[in-house]
DNA sequence: TGCAGGTCGTGCAAAAGTTCACAAGTTGTT
DNA sequence: AACAACTTGTGAACTTTTGCACGACCTGCA
């Protein structure tokens, strides 16, 4: 029905394209070459320019890509210039920084409700956000427009958490619990998971670290 | 020189192995088939049989993996049996909270020292870590055998402090500041950016947003 | 013992992803 | 106007990764 698929790792490489192009246009260059992305981005301009064919032709022959028009544009695909609206579970240590954190809203990404299931909780502020009971999420969800949902809770929590989040109309997850959750078709769903990041590093870390004796 | 290089996507896997069976071993597991641990992690069993099959052969035909000895295989293959020492470099927010995470000290990975261009924060404590001045970092790194970086500062600094980590024999860096920055030959850099992440699920939040009209 | 049901390890084929290489087009200079 | 220097977009070649399918083997039971 659509038109040719895309791979979702190119998908995965657009935000990349995004970052590098808002520094660029700080900078103040105007327009940029697939060479010259690459050699930021240590990609080949092949690379490049295919993943960006996906979606249209973008650049001038011998000139190179508009950096403002491109941003523009990757900002469009990847649905940017809008609001997105997210809620987080779970307002533990990990909970609060994640609401601290001040990366997202400059991106348009706004956290607008917390959730916990400790009573205790319930009531106080974390930041500016009032968390709220579990029992309340349904009808927040849904009259906040809340498309997103963080989920900060102990591993053992993540699945039951996710699918309550899924069953009211989430449709995206970005879970900091140590598990890989499963969800259903339709649903996008991304890890953060720095021990597992560490535990694939050290297999590289550990020959480098015992030095062969001759 | 050495053996069948091992493709990078698999090493990336190995930590998920790793999860599984440490789970399945809790839950009084003694063996599991590929089947089995493919249905859990959702892959095929060709692909879990395959990766394994880079590292010798852990299984039994007719029967599958013996839990115990597969996980501490693959704990031996990463590393993970010995005890990773880190240092944290930036002590905000972000900061203070991954020194206070739970998750990494289970798992052998131990933050032992932070350090803080700030010169106020010098001195002071977050959890049971003294907050050390940059100048201190190279003696540090040697005296404690610190072999893992973690970056948890602005990203217009992250480049230059990765390098001054690289250049006193850190090797392994993890890094939390919303860039990919370039690092030499023979150092290994794993990037958390949960921004990045919420970036490519739009793309596909985007069209079940937009409901289609008939 | 013989056989049915299961599972591994792996060569091979298929699929997915990356890079090459070139026609076509742009820009600036003489 | 002609040309040199670039750069895009893309089909084709190549590389990497995944999945299939089967021989070999294990286990338990009749």
């Amino acid at each position: 029905m659509r038109g040719p698929e895309v791979p979702e790792v190119v998908v995965v490489r657009l935000p990349l394209y995004v970052r590098a192009l808002t520094t660029m246009l700080t900078e103040g260059l105007e327009v940029v070459s697939s060479q010259q992305l690459g050699s930021r981005l240590l990609m080949t301009p092949a690379q490049i320019r295919k993943d960006l064919s996906y979606f249209g032709r973008f650049g001038k022959q011998g000139r190179g890509y508009n950096v403002r028009f491109l941003l523009q544009e990757l900002r469009r695909i990847l649905a940017l210039d809008i609001e997105w609206r997210a809620c987080l579970v779970g307002v533990g240590r990990l909970g609060r920084a994640i609401i601290n954190y001040p990366g997202f809203a400059p991106e348009a990404f706004n956290i607008v409700a917390a959730f916990d299931h400790d009573e205790e909780q319930v009531g106080t502020k974390v930041g500016d956000i009032l968390v709220r009971s579990m029992s309340e999420l349904p009808s927040t969800v849904e009259s906040l427009g809340i498309s997103i949902g963080i989920v900060a809770v102990p591993a053992t929590q993540a699945q039951r958490v996710i699918e309550h989040l899924v069953a009211n109309g989430v449709r995206g997850i970005l879970n900091y619990a140590p598990v890989a959750p499963k969800v259903p078709e339709g649903t996008v769903i991304r890890n953060i998971d720095p021990v597992l990041s560490l535990q694939s590093m050290t297999f590289y870390l550990r020959e480098s670290l015992q030095t062969t004796p001759a």
